[in-house]
DNA sequence: CATGAATGAGGGTTCATTCAT
DNA sequence: GATGAATGAACCCTCATTCAT
């Protein structure tokens, strides 16, 4: 009546933050491969489960990602959030934002790399975009946040608004790419940028060989 | 197997021209879809072919990619380089580069789009990586080239050439992906990367609204 | 493990309870959907258990089954017999079998659902075949009693014993099939059996639509 | 660039008709084992294929089954259709009707058996259901046709119209049954059925024991 | 009794690739 | 050159079942 191979649960075996673990090999494979080349299995096995467990917790691959994709995103915002909302001029929340996420990346880079992963992967797959049309959008929030800072301080021309914020997001997503691609290039990128918006938006050129480390 | 027809292609020879369909739609293909997601029959099918019948054209997917990247490269390249050689200083050089990255974009979009996506799949996949070592670093050669000039006609500092070179790659990088996403976004951080860079660089600062269509 | 509940069940009880929700649940699954498509787990949910505590009452999918199999068998016989027992001619009795399982499947139409899906689903399945051949040819034992008593009581030849048996099976469960099909079409076949047992058995042929309500 | 396993279709081997070996294997299966217990796995190997050059022929599970489905309704409704065209009354249409699918049954058995099996496996799959839902009630037309013919003929009162195609529907559903049971009870209930049709139909009662073989 | 977590064994389907014609 | 037929390797997902709690 039953087969002789051993079914089901198998005996002496129990740990905890299964979830969380899930999450972690989840975010590190899916930014280091992309969706496509991520395979349930192989998060599974990572994370030191058979991929029909990873079922229990995720109902499909799909949810999966956004599952992930919601907390890099949550974290992120958090972080970048409450660095900007210290400052109170747009210059300072610009450099806010760079100091805040160049910790971030310091911190754990998984987050930032998946972001930029996620990115293409996004608007590569139909699926995914559905699934993630809610609060997909928080960078260009953040962006804007930022930019209308600036026209009601008297920094920015409201006429300028549309054009910085796109220099802005230019920016912020080429050192993302940076960040993903060598971590020299994207703190001397990140040096660079604090310098050319000091350049510009206080007036006064400082020595960039000065700001790395 | 292309190789022999690239140059004065006799007219109205039907292999040439399905050769260049076939490259034609791989390049927007991987570029929508990125390498994973592309199938080999479907290229095939929006070529007007078979897929054995594009195994007599290129030996394998990988194959077919590096074909199509290493034609995208060339073209960028061609472009870039020139733009770049007719000016003299480091800022014209930029400006110049932006212009013809310009102008490319609205030439033949998909070229562009292929390096934003070419540069995940290569970073994701390392037979793509091994496949493409030889002159996938172009991009970096030409910032390269460029701030070379600018220190050496004393625009920059040698100090802080690696600086600088981080921060043009960031820049163009996130305009690449700008350009990506959406046309009018493109165009703005373009505008706004001139004016940025203009002030920084001649020390004049404009007004960005005068720069967009 | 049910069975020690089934007579003088305590008020109350809510293990007797659930016992009989899941069979009731299991019956309508496997006759609406047959054994393969009916999972476990769909059967607790609607049970309102987890499949692992269904697993408490039947130690098998296969088990599951059968314990439905049986309680229907008894139903269904228990009331076609005690209706065959009543009469005393093969017509009559004929007819009051077919009276009763109108009255069942009006009654409960899930007994009668379950019985002609359960014909495929043995018939499909070796596993339940073996594990159901104790008892699942009580149709052909009602049948031979009914053709035995006509026989005995001269309606019918010993020689037509056979053929007769064969038709009565065929319209039975053509009817079954009916019943499983479409309510009216069921009483309407119902009315067409009873008036063509009527002319066949008795001689005298009536008119089919006053037959039916 | 090639793996050392042997990909693509192996050398030295081509085999017409396939595309029949493939029906007629599932047809088979499908009768005997239904919809869901029938892998395509099983399908193929059985037909000489693998699974994967089973999709060359049929994009989906589902669409094999249509494919069988399809076929096996013409050749059920070709053989019928004319059967019950050579006679002009109802009564011979019948009968005629009878004998046509005796002598398919015996011709070729699964046909037969795929009919009874999938009327259930379409019943519980609301999927087979909506790909089947054209043509699918061949069965009640036929029916139909058979019984308008009796009315305009006289045979039949206007009124049992319904009646009498409801009974006729059960008791043909019903010897498919026993033709999916039992050769034997089939041949005997086949007699049975033409015994009691020419009995209430022309009113003459024969011996049921000199029709069965 | 009941549950959550886990497993092995598939099942349908896709895909790059290859061979014969 | 081009095509149809074929393959092996995966991939996502489901399911009956089991164990610890």
């Amino acid at each position: 009546m039953t087969d002789s191979k051993r079914r089901g649960r198998p005996p002496g075996d129990a740990s905890a933050d299964t979830a969380q673990r899930i999450l972690d090999t989840a975010r590190r494979l899916f930014a280091e491969r992309g969706y496509a080349e991520t395979t349930i299995k192989l998060v599974a096995a990572r994370a030191g489960l058979t991929s029909a467990a990873l079922y229990h917790y995720h109902p499909s691959k799909l949810d999966l990602y956004v599952a992930v994709h919601a907390e890099c995103r949550q974290r992120f915002l958090a972080v970048l959030d409450a660095a900007q909302a210290t400052a109170l001029t747009f210059t300072d929340k610009v450099l806010a934002i760079l100091d805040a996420s160049e910790r971030l990346q310091a911190d754990d880079p998984i987050v930032g790399w998946f972001t930029a992963s996620a990115r293409v992967d996004v608007a590569r797959r139909p699926e995914l975009q559905a699934a993630l049309r809610r609060g997909s959008d928080w960078w260009t929030q953040l962006c804007r946040t930022v930019v209308d800072t600036g026209v009601s301080t008297g920094e920015l021309r409201a006429d300028d608004h549309a054009v910085v914020m796109a220099f802005l997001s230019a920016l912020l997503l080429g050192l993302g790419e940076t960040a993903a691609l060598d971590e020299r290039l994207h703190a001397r990128a990140l040096a660079g940028s604090r310098l050319v918006l000091d350049a510009v938006l206080r007036g006064r050129l400082g020595r960039a060989a000065e700001l790395v480390p």
